[in-house]
DNA sequence: TATATAATAGGATCAAATCCTAATAAGGGG
DNA sequence: CCCCTTATTAGGATTTGATCCTATTATATA
């Protein structure tokens, strides 16, 4: 008997796909909605459990606590510094950076992470906005 | 009446440049070793002040506390998993990569953080001779 | 269905980081 | 060169994301 499929896991991993990019603690917040008895524990441990074994990515970004990522294929992000947002982008340069550096600098690359800092669209708009009133 | 040039400053930044990408803690302790009375928290403040106003960049890096680089110049950075070291790539992909995120999803890109995962020439040396032995 | 044990609940705990306030000292003005 | 304003620090309290601990629960196999 090697894992069980609990309830917990499969709402705590349901809260992670419908969010966008959450913290531990935005799961645990949706979490709760749905079953309070869930505790912050559960939430904490099958979030490190399933990074660990690579269900999820676990995205360490500047000024924020972590967040989770269902989406496993290789991709950046860009957070917005003005409304914190987090995005994908699909890109897959980074593939090309990781050989380059197995070259250049003797590693062996298994993983990369790739954050962008900006503003949004939404949030460019709205400081024009204020600036031209 | 500005920013002050004090003595705690000058030693933390000077802690900051003879270690290598350390730890908010890691730089305390240097600090402690040359004047014990300085204060965990000027070193927390400092090195976050400092990293505000830009003379600093504040790495977040997946499974390690922050790290405090001196180095402003566009550049990369990777991680040992074996080791924990990381060290510096001097590449400016990143600009590139940048100028296409503007044009593609519409952000003011102001900032990039590129870190690499992985095994670094001299621990993949020692799991060599392990496994040859 | 019974049972071995993986997983959870809930609280305690840890550590990085921040906050608070009286005391200190940098550096511009006189 | 010294004084005075106030930026900065020391030191401890506090916050908070994250992990740890243990009795209890419930999953999945025989």
């Amino acid at each position: 008997m090697v894992k069980r499929n609990t309830r917990q896991k499969r709402i705590i991993m349901d809260a992670v796909c419908s969010l966008d990019h959450p913290s531990a603690t935005a799961v645990y917040e949706r979490v709760q909605a749905i079953d309070p008895k869930i505790s912050r524990s559960t939430v904490f441990r099958v979030l490190s459990d399933e990074a660990a074994a690579g269900k999820l990515l676990r995205l360490h970004i500047n000024g924020t606590d972590d967040r989770f990522d269902p989406t496993l294929t290789s991709h950046c992000h860009i957070r917005c510094r003005v409304c914190g947002k987090v995005e994908d982008i699909m890109t897959d340069i980074a593939t090309d950076m990781s050989s380059d550096i197995e070259g250049s600098h003797g590693y062996s690359v298994e993983y990369c992470d790739v954050v962008f800092y900006g503003i949004c669209p939404d949030c460019k708009d709205k400081t024009n906005s204020v600036q031209t009133a």
